[in-house]
DNA sequence: TACAACCAGTTGCAAAATGCAATCGGTTGT
DNA sequence: ACAACCGATTGCATTTTGCAACTGGTTGTA
């Protein structure tokens, strides 16, 4: 644990906690995929990550505060890991990183349909879908919606793009 | 040079190129700081990056398209580093990390004041510097504007906590 | 024209981070 | 009783990073 950081910068200190190749994808996974156990994060991710590796950086993100474990009543051994009012709040960092991905760089087409969706919408979808994590990670309550939420909304896309092909 | 990825997700591609602790402090630099030179980039950012870290790094950035490099006219050695139209559109990722560090993460006062006041400007405060930075680095042809520049504006908030300090 | 300062990198090497596969002690369902 | 599953941990090889010295060349000044 060396917390001595390099600046006092914003946009440095992020990167001493985020910089690097995996700690935004379990994010994302926890964020878009609901994906709540280590098992979860350790096996359905696209880009496989190695065990040693996730258990490394479930830690630093718990101690940087993004993210919390409980104990799940249902399996003596599983925790249940859930974003922080912080951590939801990267939402729109990985949104405006999906944009940027989905412009410039060889995207394939099922895994961009959400971050066509998401950038589509624009910041009005994206309190829509902090506010529906709120739900799901913090256990906030939400005034009665119409229709799918956003999550079903970008899951059943990538969903239709799935069977399309 | 391998250039296998590990998914085609939008996040883990711009993850591949951009997920470490320095490329985005670089674009930082070049975006916010106007370095455009090499021994700029060197010796003029708060953290200190190592020479071999550097060119290893805006090799990466030229080869993904983000900054282009040409020769100096005033100076034989010297490149002079810009951004592309690709470069310029990580403003709103720098942006919103900026926000959400300077909400989550103890940053000093002089080195947030412009993270707040790009916050405070929202996205379309981000378009008129998008603007700002086509004319600085591409040479684009801007409408005329009234009074001082975002990029000027920045410095003269940053200069001003200094100064007070 | 000598020379110091500056220029963009490169090199060698130690330390740290990453990736992989096997494994651990424990829990759960059959 | 036992296989499958659980969240990790361990050992080890490979890769990346960080540091300092150095290279070959250019520029400004005396």
């Amino acid at each position: 644990m060396t917390d001595i950081s390099r600046s006092g910068c914003p946009i440095n200190l992020s990167l001493e906690v985020l910089g690097d190749k995996w700690s935004l994808l379990i994010i994302r996974d926890m964020m878009f995929g609901n994906r709540r156990h280590f098992r979860e994060l350790l096996t359905k991710s696209e880009e496989g990550i190695s065990s040693n590796i996730l258990a490394d950086r479930l830690k630093t993100l718990l101690d940087a505060g993004i993210i919390t474990r409980e104990d799940d009543p249902s399996h003596k051994q599983k925790g249940i890991y859930s974003l922080t009012e912080q951590g939801i709040e990267l939402m729109p960092v990985l949104a405006q990183m999906a944009a940027w991905g989905y412009k410039y760089l060889p995207v394939s087409e099922e895994l961009g349909i959400r971050a066509r969706l998401l950038s589509e919408g624009g910041p009005k979808l994206w309190a829509e879908f902090m506010d529906e994590l709120r739900e799901s990670h913090l256990g906030a309550k939400r005034r009665k919606r119409i229709g799918p939420s956003v999550g079903e909304r970008l899951q059943a896309a990538y969903e239709s793009v799935v069977n399309r092909k």
